[in-house]
DNA sequence: GTCGGCAGTTTGGTCTGACCATATGGCCTG
DNA sequence: CAGGCCATATGGTCAGACCAAACTGCCGAC
């Protein structure tokens, strides 16, 4: 058989813990909003120890399914929630800095993504939405405007048009990729020779994107919005190449 | 100012630990392979006790990027390792269990990443990794399958596509959004009226994608991934529609 | 009677120290 | 020299205490 051998690996305490409320959740019994029992009260109902507890409500948390809150009152306690983002933000993060992932495949998953939220964003996108995304344009046009801050306001831009096409999973998954390259393109944005040029031509473009969603025109903004990646992240190889490859 | 006022919400000591580790993931002083000192020497080094430290390595396993080993000797104690699948996969499952995400989002989502797999394939795939996927294929057509281990087999085909396409990164989103879908789509099989004619329908068009792959077509073999895609989803949301709208 | 503050209670966060489980390294015996 | 047993290093778990935060409600001052 074509099947290898695992090795079996012992489930540890909290590892149970977890797959026990993982089943509560694919079972639906717990939803977001509900509260889990007190710890002091839980540990021993599953039979675990408070701190073996804590280590599987801390991976809970960890991927943004969970929120802990001291004290007492309605919000007190541990709550189911749903915020992926930061989770998966963190997550492409690190990973990204270890070198699990290699630029290019950053960029790929980049196109591919942005050109899907835009052409999205160009059917579904609501005015207010729309305005909020020219806001953080106008912003950037500002000759006054730090490097730091306008790649903070470049990340959102993108960010708002992907959450703007009324899709919550390749918005979270657009944030977490942009997210993941953040201080390399701030690393970039710093080292660029003629930043002031640089920032012009980054807000034009932006705003014939912008200018595109509007117009409801989402394969022409798709495919911009792919020049306008490809063309950034070509300057990021330029700047990383000392990097050298990333190790199998 | 458009900005919002945020909660300063103080931070907890494993969250101190935590950005104590990750900054020397990000400054490269820890890497893939590396150890790190016993928790019994780093506790008193950071200044926490051993639970607070051990909450924050928790946080680290639980997204792929250390694992832990008792024992002695060059595999045991704490190392850093670049094993995002899991973490990913368990994040999305979770959150879409919640409702995170609509069915329709997962579906684009998938659409997109692996249209983007598909079309990379067929311009890099080796012949080994394709041999893989054809080995997958053959296994699903044997008639004595069952439904459980086809959508195993079907996972995994559309998982060895992507991880065939060069690109890690899409590799794991797609692995990810697939597992996070899998007990839908099974629930869809065990209820297809006619087993056998769907897992013949399913497995022609899996045949002609890794035909098209194999003849360096990745336009078409995008084309008809996208319709296997969308096509088999469509029986998903008629499976679902009991489950109402996700609240906000 | 109302407002403000103070104490009580609930709950998560942290610490300490102990003991258990696992896996290797090396000695010791046959 | 081979096999088994013990020492050691390391993560995993447990128990109990105390700290910190945040709401509840009483109680006194006005």
């Amino acid at each position: 058989m074509s099947v290898e051998w695992q090795p079996v690996r012992q489930s540890r305490t909290h590892e149970l813990v977890l797959e026990s409320i993982e089943q509560r959740v694919f079972a639906g019994e717990l939803k977001a909003g509900d509260r889990l029992p007190p710890e002091r009260e839980l540990a021993p109902v599953l039979g675990v120890s408070r701190s073996a507890l804590r280590e599987a409500l801390r991976v809970l948390e960890t991927i943004g399914v969970l929120v802990a809150q001291a004290g007492r009152g309605p919000d007190a306690g541990a709550r189911i929630v749903r915020n992926p983002d930061d989770a998966l933000g963190r997550l492409l993060r690190l990973h990204f800095a270890l070198g699990s992932y290699r630029l290019e495949d950053v960029l790929e998953a980049r196109v591919v993504l942005e050109r899907s939220s835009f052409a999205a964003a160009a059917e579904h996108a609501s005015a207010e939405d729309l305005d909020e995304a020219e806001a953080l344009l106008v912003r950037m046009q500002e000759p006054s405007v730090g490097v730091a801050e306008f790649n903070d306001l470049d990340t959102r831009f993108h960010v708002q048009i992907a959450r703007s096409s009324g899709n919550q999973l390749t918005s979270t998954l657009t944030s977490a990729v942009r997210e993941s390259v953040r201080p390399l393109i701030l690393r970039a944005l710093e080292a660029a020779e003629d930043w002031p040029a640089t920032a012009d031509g980054l807000n034009v473009e932006h705003a014939e994107l912008l200018r595109l969603v509007r117009a409801g025109q989402g394969a022409e903004a798709a495919d911009l919005a792919e020049k306008h990646i490809r063309g950034f992240h070509g300057t990021l190889v330029d700047e990383k190449d000392e990097g050298g490859e990333a190790a199998g």
